[in-house]
RNA sequence: GGGCGAUUAGCUCAGUUGGUAGAGCGCUUCGUUUACACCGAAGAUGUCGGCAGUUCGAGUCUGUCAUCGCCCACCA
């Protein structure tokens, strides 16, 4: 017996530990002998992460996909592992040992801080996995995999040398977004651009020679003053007809007192403040570029922390030695204005570049890095894209995608830290570079070129954690080397993640996969079929969850109140393609409440000896009523199938919860009753068969959404032992189809709602038992009303069906199709309302009459108009009229009656 | 500046090829009858953002405007 009160505290670690002492989960397990393999990469939390609402939706959506094709008897492969997230784990490590008051990383050396962070990853690190067995993922956990374990960090040596072979990846001194806080460059997309109030200030810089047409100096703007002493050149528009006289003239630099060029590019806007521009090639993007057009030095001023340098080349005074740019700033200021150039300033909204981790302003640096020469990786991946190889879901992001890769920029690799894998080049004693798989390779190579043995330093920086992740879909089956999991499961089927990881990871999958995995024609191939973009999770006003708000959910929070089958089922139902969602507690109570009313749907149905039989064939089934709830189920099949297969998964959930509520709860069960009631013992019979096999069903087409209460049932309502877990059971199908008996059944369905409904406006008591005058049935109706004679005296609360020729005197009166429904109420009634409902009714009457018959006068209409439409409407006309003709009968009934 | 999306009931949102506007929550009234009050029955509420167009017919297609989001690129 089922407790009174369904108990997910204690059901869903139970069923988690049942399904992992089965191995439920493993590769291929519950599959059918020689089945389609489906696979699923999970996108790899940071091994300090846990797990938030992102997470929780993400993860929930594919669960379902893997334990539907699981159901549906593929062989299915969900791959779970973890990122080393190279900056935020070096980062958190970093604070801990502050917590702690331990040496700090610098104090510590890089080998004992490495060792420090593999503890901590050791101690703490993954505990997003046990978070998400809560949430019921079914990933096969003996196959977790970690960026940096050793067969990964081969697969990331074998890439980054044969990339380096092909001419892919090269070491180059350029303009790098410099993170100060972090001391290492990062890539184009780990900057946020951000809008700040700033300000733009105007200094003058004297012409070296004398006067030009009586112009004595040039006007810049800047909102970096500090900036100036790096000036190389000022730069203004070649057809800037001020400044026409004074190209190539030279100006003095005020401070670092320089003398510097003025030169003509076309950069410079001259509608834009003074038209001349200040060109400072070290640490601006804009000038870089001017600058190595125009053969203009860079003049770098800052050291890895930001803080300002004194050189040969710079010419800063001394007094500006390890200032922090902000400080050189005000210097710059004030020294300015002492000098007289200063010339105004301007508050100003600018946009400034913050880094996404340290969320400090980036230092444009003139570094050596290196780079992956993304646009010639991009190309085959946007033509896989482009020919429908691989298709994301929704499509609009495909937009996205072409957009950025067409557009791609080199990607900066290197990162100057120490958490990662350390990129393998070596130096020789004259900075030449051996990239090998190991130091013994970069040797040989070495001795190779020099003709003797050298000294070797390998290169100190790693590689930016995505370079690994992108190798995320074959790394994690073994690559390089030839495994079998990597023959069956690869290429994978669907990549589920959010909008903003298809730059950073979606599209480098793409490009490393098109690289390195081929066909046996040597084509490139597409590391996934489907890339599903799934919504972001808001807060339930529609702002961004985030820390700094305090408006985070913790997804653990409401899985400890209301279970993580009503999380997900809440999470599943609001997943629509194309809009964002936003999560209001209180919808998960509703669906925590949906799961309630599953469980106590068995109980009723364990009260009532509801059993499988073991013969049970649908097909034979002959209670119209059992028929009919078979018809509905087998279209609730469909349609949760179908939703399913699109990743249309509120549509799906959606279709499961309508027909377990509202069809078989509200009505089956209902309906049932009597026959439970009666003496029909091969009525009973049959009614117990069916709803167990419906049950069954019901319990398979929300597994995927509620895994843990389905899992329970399934195995609690066993009558003989299960032969599979649930989560193993074969996929429900749609069968049987009977018109018929849904037609039978929506009469009667319809027969009671309108006796309930006007019983209820006649307030009249629920408990008065009335009796039924039927005028004017058909053969069919009278064959229907003896069929279902108890169940309408049950639902509707009647205690008689009688038939007459006319409506007795004070009745309300009902029509339903042909036939006129009367309650006779003499003395219970009020007139006065019931004339009311009906001049209400008559009134909704002829609105439609006249507007179906307005329609079909239309000669447009009935010539271009499909003939099933101008069926329907005739038949709608036809109807309506034969209604209204009833209705108005009753009318004057009524009235002559009063 | 370029691009994408949104605007439908009090709230949050569905509405797949154009053909009778829906759900959940909330609200009102009533109710304990073989499961379920985390429940049941009944009910009210819409100029589908504005305007114009295509069409026999537009929430749905086109144009335009308005408002609100987001992404990319930015004028120093």
């Amino acid at each position: 017996m089922l407790d009174k009160n369904y108990d997910a505290e204690g059901v869903e670690p139970r069923i988690a530990k049942q399904w992992d002492e089965a191995n439920a989960f493993a590769a291929g397990a519950g599959a059918k002998e020689g089945a389609e393999p489906y696979t699923i990469v999970i996108p790899p939390p940071n091994v300090t992460g846990s797990l938030h609402m992102g997470h929780a939706l993400n993860n929930t959506l594919q669960d379902i996909l893997i334990r539907f094709e699981r159901m549906r008897g593929k062989n299915v492969l969900w791959q779970p592992g973890m990122d080393h997230a190279g900056i935020a784990t070096q980062m958190v490590v970093e604070r801990k040992l502050a917590e702690q008051q331990l040496p700090d990383r610098h104090a510590l050396g890089r080998e004992k801080f490495v060792e420090k962070i593999w503890e901590w990853k050791g101690e703490s690190g993954g505990t997003i996995f046990n978070q998400l067995k809560r949430l019921g993922a079914s990933c096969d956990w003996s196959r977790e995999r970690f960026t940096m374990d050793e067969g990964l960090s081969e697969a990331v040596l074998e890439v980054f040398v044969r990339l380096h072979e092909d001419g892919l990846i090269y070491r180059d001194k350029r303009l790098v977004n410099w993170d100060p806080v972090f001391q290492t460059a990062i890539s184009d997309i780990e900057v946020e651009q951000k809008e700040v109030d700033g300000h733009m200030w105007s200094f003058a810089y004297p012409l070296v020679d004398g006067p030009v047409d009586g112009i004595e100096e040039i006007v810049i703007s800047t909102t970096r003053p500090e900036t100036m002493l790096g000036d190389g050149a000022v730069a203004v528009h070649p057809d800037d007809e001020r400044y026409k006289n004074l190209i190539g003239k030279m100006v003095r630099l005020p401070i670092a007192e320089r003398h510097i060029p003025i030169i003509a590019d076309e950069y410079p806007d001259p509608e834009f403040g003074t038209g001349a521009v200040k060109i400072t090639g070290a640490h601006d993007f804009n000038d870089y570029d001017v600058a190595r057009r125009n053969d203009i030095p860079l003049i770098p001023l800052m050291d890895g922390e930001a803080n300002m340098i004194v050189t040969p080349e710079n010419n800063v005074p001394e007094r500006y030695r390890g200032l922090d740019r902000y400080d050189a700033r005000k210097l710059v200021l004030k020294e300015i204005e002492e000098l007289g150039f200063y010339r105004g300033v301007e508050d100003k909204v600018i946009a400034q570049p913050f880094g996404d981790r340290s969320n400090v302003v980036i230092e444009p640096m003139l570094t050596d890095q290196w780079y992956v020469d993304a646009k010639t990786l991009a190309k085959p991946a946007i033509a896989s894209v482009r020919e429908g190889r691989t298709e994301f879901v929704p499509k609009t992001w495909e937009n996205t995608y072409f957009n950025w890769m067409e557009n791609i920029q080199p990607w900066c690799i290197s990162r100057q830290l120490w958490w990662g894998h350390q990129i393998p080049a070596w130096y020789g004693p004259d900075s030449k570079v051996f990239v090998a798989r190991c130091v013994d390779d970069a040797e040989a190579e070495a001795r190779a070129h020099y003709g003797e043995d050298v000294d070797l330093t390998r290169d100190e920086d790693v590689l930016d954690t995505w370079f690994s992740s992108a190798l995320w879909p074959f790394s994690t089956l073994g690559w390089p080397e030839e495994t079998d999991a990597l023959k069956t499961y690869f290429p994978t089927s669907v990549l589920s993640t959010a909008f903003d990881i298809i730059f950073f990871w979606v599209a480098r999958m793409m490009m490393m996969s098109l690289h390195f995995m081929k066909d046996e024609d040597g084509k490139g191939v597409e590391p996934f079929h489907t890339v599903y973009i799934h919504p972001l999770v808001r807060d339930k006003n529609g702002a961004k969850m985030s820390k700094s708000k305090g408006n985070g959910i913790d997804p653990l929070d409401l899985i400890d109140e209301y279970s993580a089958d009503a999380l997900r089922f809440t999470l599943a139902i609001q997943a629509v393609q194309g809009r964002d969602v936003k999560l209001d507690p209180s919808r998960v109570a509703g669906y925590r409440n949906f799961g309630t009313k599953l469980w106590n749907a068995t109980r009723f149905a364990e009260m009532n000896s509801v059993a499988h039989s073991a013969d049970f064939d649908p097909a034979k089934v002959k209670l119209q009523l059992n028929r009919w709830i078979l018809t509905e189920l087998s279209n609730s099949v469909a349609e949760v199938t179908s939703n399913i297969e699109r990743h249309r998964f509120n549509d799906a959930s959606g279709a499961a919860y309508r027909f377990v509520w509202n069809t078989f709860c509200d009505w089956y069960l209902e309906l049932l009753k009597p026959v439970f009631n009666g003496e029909d013992e091969a009525a009973k019979a049959e009614a117990q068969a069916v709803a167990a096999y419906v049950l069954d069903q019901i319990y398979k087409l929300l597994h995927p959404f509620m895994p843990f209460m389905t899992e329970e049932l399934w195995a609690e309502t066993a009558t003989a032992p299960r032969d599979t877990l649930l989560c193993h059971a074969a996929w429900p199908e749609s069968g049987l189809i009977d018109e018929a008996a849904a037609d039978e059944i929506n009469w009667l369905v319809q027969m009671v709602s309108e006796i309930r409904s006007v019983r209820a406006e006649m307030n009249i008591k629920p408990g008065l038992q009335l009796p039924l005058v039927i005028v004017g049935a058909s053969q069919q109706t009278v064959e229907r009303l003896g069929t279902h004679d108890a169940a309408i005296k049950r639902l509707a609360r009647i205690e008689t069906i009688e038939f007459a020729d006319s409506a007795p005197d004070g009745a309300a009166q009902i029509v339903v199709g042909e036939t006129t429904v009367c309650l006779p109420l003499k003395g219970v009634v009020d007139f006065g309302a019931e004339i009311a409902r009906l001049e209400k009714e008559l009134a909704g009457l002829d609105k439609d009459i006249k507007q179906l018959s307005g329609k079909l006068a239309n000669e447009k209409f009935v010539a271009n108009a499909p003939q099933k439409i101008i069926d329907e409407n005739r038949e709608r006309l036809t109807e309506s009229e034969a209604k209204r003709g009833k209705v108005v009968e009753a009318l004057e009934r009524v009235k002559s009656f009063g």
